[in-house]
DNA sequence: AATTGCCACAACCGCCGTGGG
DNA sequence: CCCCACGGCGGTTGTGGCAAT
């Protein structure tokens, strides 16, 4: 017997997502919310296994999400958090509203780690480093405190005063004020740039393959999906409805929004920020190896968060 | 201009905790 | 109490882009 797993590795597509499986994966939450992982490939007309489809849309998809690279506050942040929790990116990133375990582990690797080195800190730790000969850098590694187990002052910065509590922290609630807040309420310089959303149009997923009994669940919203062929032409996100989204419920974010700016924002994250450079945008670009990394400025989600 | 090496990041893999039957 | 399915988490890998040669 065995645990089943989690999805028939046969005929299962891996590897990048394409624009049109983001569609469709972007249509289904949308329509239906998050539900059951597992069943969502095949109600969603994806050949992915649930696991991936979660993954997308949690590291990537999700409209709350903050693009871009790091803050200088947020970096300050992940240092601190994991000298405390250690690589525990989820309850890291619980801290950091908008940014996903993925990124902040992405992020630490890759950039974190080598700064905190030239500076002569341990990354595991956060323990000074044993006085290397080693030291490439022109900068001299900074005299680290004496006390490092906490290591609050250990960097160059002004860390946040933080005690991450083990549990129930949630991310707003933690030990963070206002002025944290309004921290996070701003972007740093080399975020992504803006798209008006009237520069976007969606294009919803119609082509559930109609041998599935895609969306049986509930929507009529999937009903046009795989009629006739495939062909779905311009069908925009005016016509779904938005049942039980917590999430954005939630949130906040789709109060007060017309439906469409919500057509207009989600076509930014399907058809990337480009749209100047494709005014009209044809939906199915011929053979797009990857989506295009989505980059969507918060304030095109945000409205009155704050 | 072509090739090679490195870097950054998206995605995958496998394990673990939890809740339901 | 046990088994199983599921979701979540952290580590690792694959791949595209860019810089150096």
């Amino acid at each position: 017997m065995g645990r089943q797993p989690c999805c028939e590795k046969v005929g299962l597509k891996k590897g990048p997502w394409t624009a049109e499986e983001d569609k469709k994966l972007i249509n289904f939450m949308l329509t239906n919310g998050q539900c059951c992982w597992r069943a969502l490939p095949k109600l969603a007309g994806l050949l992915r296994c649930g696991k991936s489809c979660r993954l997308r849309w949690t590291n990537y998809l999700r409209p709350d999400l903050k693009r871009g690279l790091l803050s200088e506050f947020e970096e300050k942040m992940v240092i601190d958090l994991h000298a405390q929790l250690g690589n525990r990116w989820s309850k890291i990133a619980s801290h950091l509203p908008g940014r996903t375990d993925n990124e902040i582990k992405n992020h630490w690797n890759t950039h974190i780690k080598k700064k905190l080195k030239k500076m002569g800190i341990d990354p595991l730790t956060h323990k000074p480093l044993p006085n290397t000969t080693t030291h490439d850098s022109q900068e001299p590694p900074q005299e680290p405190p004496k006390e490092v187990g906490k290591n609050k002052d250990i960097y160059a910065f002004q860390s946040p005063t933080m005690e991450v509590q083990e549990e129930d922290t949630s991310p707003m609630s933690g030990p963070f004020d206002d002025s944290i807040v309004e921290v996070f309420n701003g972007f740093c310089t080399d975020e992504v740039p803006l798209i008006e959303p009237h520069e976007i149009n969606l294009v919803p997923n119609c082509s559930v393959p109609s041998s599935t009994s895609s969306c049986s669940s509930s929507s009529s919203s999937c009903g046009g999906g795989g009629g006739g062929g495939g062909v779905c032409n311009n069908i925009v996100f005016e016509d779904l409805e938005f049942p039980n989204f917590d999430l954005f419920n939630n949130m906040g974010f789709w109060d007060d929004i017309g439906d469409d700016f919500i057509s207009s924002s989600l076509n930014l994250l399907i058809n990337g920020g480009d749209s100047d450079r494709n005014a009209s945008v044809e939906p199915h670009p011929p053979a797009p190896k990857q989506f295009p990394r989505m980059v969507l400025d918060q304030e095109s989600w945000k409205v009155e968060l704050f």
